[in-house]
DNA sequence: TAATCATGTTAACAGTGTCAACATAGGATG
DNA sequence: CATCCTATGTTGACACTGTTAACATGATTA
């Protein structure tokens, strides 16, 4: 049994995405994470500051993981930039209802992004991502109004994901009227994308 | 000094919802509202059987207080029912991010709805606020669509409200593309839902 | 070889949610 | 009125948490 661990940090932070996204980040303690690496319950605080860093760095690699999905989504060669684009969204959509807590951590206010310039940068370049199809999308658009559209798309996309996951029913448990658009909608994603960003 | 409070339970409902708003709902421990109520540490379990069903109280008086604002934006005499339509976004907005411990409760995922129907009527509540509007701005729309151009603009302005509160930069502070857009669209609400809503 | 320094450990502190066992008081029942 | 029940309070305890201080180890470097 060596006594230094060697790559500590890095079995650290996918040890801590793996519970974090099991049980979502509020469920996960230090201690465990530890214990899970056989190690002692504060060596990794020779690694991390606080609790928050190491989230930080969770949610740090569920942004880098985003930003990947979408350019992926962006970069399919066959399709017309109007396809990439609803591509896009629906795999943000698909992202954050299938990697439901560690996208809940990655707009979580457990974590204050400003002290974590890394986490910031990879929050960052998920707006890109969307900024590039956009541009493409809408040749002359200035850059003011490029940025407020992209937003507008950013928010619905987010808004929605919020929604699907909040109304958390198999549409079989519970019976509302919010709850059975919510089952419609999410039924059929691409159709409530073109209508609702009228594209 | 009494042996029983007397009205302890309402004391602890309050007070969790000042101290839920002032310091975030997972900085709030049963234990400090007890003793603030100047009672014992355990006395909270004789009317909340654990600390996420106090919490599902603070939530939904957040749902109910939400939806009486939109209520109120929506019976303005004075007002069109598209200015109606409007206030109501930007009242729910203004909520978002002036009640932002509390609207961040309200959509956490640390309580779970399904547990708690009361809860859950008052979140439906607020959709069914926004349902009146939107049946008076498109005449004749079917049951289905309404409810589907309801998530629509819901989930608009929820998202916004989540770009909003994330991108946590008082404009001096950061200085990136999305930064800068989500200060103007700040800046201007109003034109911003024109814009989007396209209405 | 010797010293330094990153990385590990153990022990401890104050704080948490929660439960079991006990105390009190006020209302219902005889 | 006396008695018991029940709602509501208290104390003490358990296992857990993040975090710090003091100490141990071993690899790198002077």
């Amino acid at each position: 049994m060596k006594y230094h661990h060697g790559n500590l940090k890095e079995e650290l932070i996918s040890s801590a995405c793996i519970v974090c996204e099991a049980d979502g980040h509020d469920s996960m303690s230090l201690r465990s994470i530890a214990k899970e690496a056989k190690v002692s319950q504060t060596a990794p605080y020779r690694h991390f500051k606080t609790k928050e860093s190491l989230l930080a760095e969770v949610s740090s690699r569920g942004f880098i993981e985003l930003k990947e999905i979408l350019h992926n989504a962006n970069t399919k060669k066959t399709l017309s930039t109007r396809d990439k684009f609803l591509e896009m969204g629906q795999a943000y959509i698909e992202f954050g209802l299938s990697k439901r807590n560690t996208y809940d951590l990655m707009h979580s206010s457990v974590i204050d992004k400003t002290q974590f310039p890394e986490l910031l940068n990879s929050a960052v370049g998920t707006f890109e991502e969307l900024v590039y199809v956009l541009a493409e999308l809408n040749p002359g658009i200035s850059a003011k109004d490029l940025d407020i559209k992209c937003i507008h798309h950013w928010a619905l996309v987010h808004g929605l994901v919020g929604l699907l996951r909040n109304e958390n029913l198999d549409a079989s448990e519970i019976d509302t009227p919010a709850a059975n658009a919510m089952g419609l909608v999410r039924s059929d994603i691409k159709s409530f994308l073109i209508s609702a960003l009228e594209v």
